[in-house]
DNA sequence: TGAAATGTTGGGGCG
DNA sequence: ACGCCCCAACATTTC
């Protein structure tokens, strides 16, 4: 049954917000008829074995935020569960389509989803149009002067940092376009239930940072028992912030945190332009490790019983929020890797089922860095002491003691391991494999 | 955004 | 006063 009026498309993903939206301002610039959309991609859903996942509900959160503002305009979100594909044909079939917009998707996955969604829109007539909006620079724009991308974070943050103040980074009035949606019967948005998942303790927590925090940053960073880091990495991952807004408090208030906004982009840069170390070493050489791989021991590591108070209390934060720390993210890592000799993808694949801010491009490199594999990494024998540091970053155990309330009985397990025996079994391993090689 | 091993320095105890 | 030793504190090198 096609309808007589055209319409546009605008499609949600990792973006989840109305203000600053570069491609749905650009939609609603562009066209009077616009139905807004958010699909449930069941190829994704299906990967995900628990059942009770914060992402998903932050997700359907965000939505009803969006929902609860269209429903004012007297437009309405279209939520659909399903693959991609089956999706846009049912809904070629049900209107006139003329353009599809949406933000740029970097992930290997979502390239070659946009690619079989751009071909099957085109094959009926309509076009794909998408922006560049999780991002300030993306693929090529920040290169060395030979053209080839940074494998070096310093000099990429500073050609990075010169670019930008090249360019004046306005925000994209979307939310004042909103008129230009589809004016139609506000749709119920699905249940969590109604996906296959079950409700969650995930709040919608606001998403800008408080001024003072951004500003001591860096003096409250590092230490897990202060509340002293943002916490915008998953509002970053869906969208529900603007990159635009954030880089530039960032660049008013703290370089420190500045620096990390830059980070995530450098990540995203080396995924795009080097895509093998979703799988393997960025450095060839780290790839002939011999790694224990303990199944009994990966275990202990993942269930926060390691007997290294600040590991455990980690894995436990993780393992019931689906939060960590930073610094104690960085602790754990060392541990999992260098302590236990146990492969980063493995601890890798973990966060990434575990983390409500998971990004494939940070916790890759994040996860690389640790093992020393990755670009601009920690070289392979800077070993974390966990007892050091504990002495340095949570010395009155404020933070071990939130998660391990038995840190001091008996029933508190013993060190799995003797850190200084698996350093020096750490560093013969890895030297091992480097050899004649680096 | 590391920590251990090794080297250097200088104050104090002591004969 | 002097040499010797010990050792903490700091610096440098090494992994």
């Amino acid at each position: 049954m096609g309808q007589e009026k055209a319409i546009s498309i605008f499609w949600f993903r990792r973006d989840l917000r109305l203000d600053d939206n570069t491609a749905l301002y650009h939609c609603l610039r562009e066209n009077s008829n616009v139905l807004p959309l958010f699909i449930f991609d069941e190829s994704i859903l299906n990967k995900l074995e628990n059942k009770t996942d914060r992402r998903v509900h932050f997700i359907l959160l965000a939505l009803e935020s969006i929902q609860n503002r269209l429903t004012g305009l007297g437009s309405t979100l279209l939520v659909k569960h399903g693959s991609c594909a089956n999706i846009f044909n049912d809904l070629l079939q049900q209107y006139t389509i003329d353009r599809v917009y949406a933000n740029h998707d970097y992930e290997p996955e979502a390239i070659i989803r946009d690619k079989q969604v751009e071909a099957l829109l085109t094959k009926s007539g309509a076009t794909f149009h998408t922006y560049k909006d999780q991002v300030i620079f993306e693929k090529d724009e920040v290169l060395k002067e030979d053209g080839k991308p940074y494998t070096i974070f310093t000099p990429y943050m500073r050609k990075w940092k010169s670019r930008l103040a090249t360019l004046s980074v306005e925000p994209y009035p979307s939310e004042s376009l909103l008129s230009s949606l589809m004016k139609i019967t506000a749709s119920r948005l699905p249940s969590i239930e109604d996906i296959g998942f079950k409700p969650t303790d995930m709040l919608l927590t606001p998403a800008v940072a408080e001024e003072d925090l951004i500003k001591n940053y860096t003096e409250q960073r590092d230490y897990p028992a202060i509340n002293g880091t943002t916490r915008v990495s998953i509002h970053l991952r869906f969208g529900t912030v603007s990159i635009r807004q954030l880089a530039k408090k960032a660049s008013e208030l703290n370089g420190t945190w500045f620096n990390e906004l830059i980070w995530r982009e450098f990540y995203m840069m080396i995924l795009y332009h080097f895509p093998h170390v979703v799988n393997s070493a960025f450095k060839p050489a780290y790839n002939l490790i011999e790694w224990r791989n303990n199944d009994e021991e990966f275990k202990r590591w993942c269930d926060g019983t390691t007997g290294f108070p600040i590991v455990d209390a980690g894995m436990r934060e993780l393992n019931e929020t689906g939060f960590m720390h930073n610094r104690v993210r960085m602790i754990t890592a060392s541990f999992l890797v260098k302590d236990l000799l146990i492969d980063w993808r493995w601890g890798e694949a973990y966060f990434a089922k575990k983390l409500n801010d998971f990004e494939l491009a940070s916790n890759n490199g994040g996860w690389q860095w640790a093992a020393g594999s990755g670009c601009d990494a920690a070289p392979y024998f800077r070993i974390f002491n966990p007892t050091e540091q504990t002495k340095k970053f949570d010395s009155e155990f404020k933070y071990i003691r939130k998660w391990i309330s038995n840190v001091n009985d008996f029933s508190y397990p013993q060190p799995m391991v003797d850190h200084k025996f698996a350093r020096e079994r750490t560093l013969a391993a890895y030297k091992k494999a480097l050899k004649n090689q680096i």
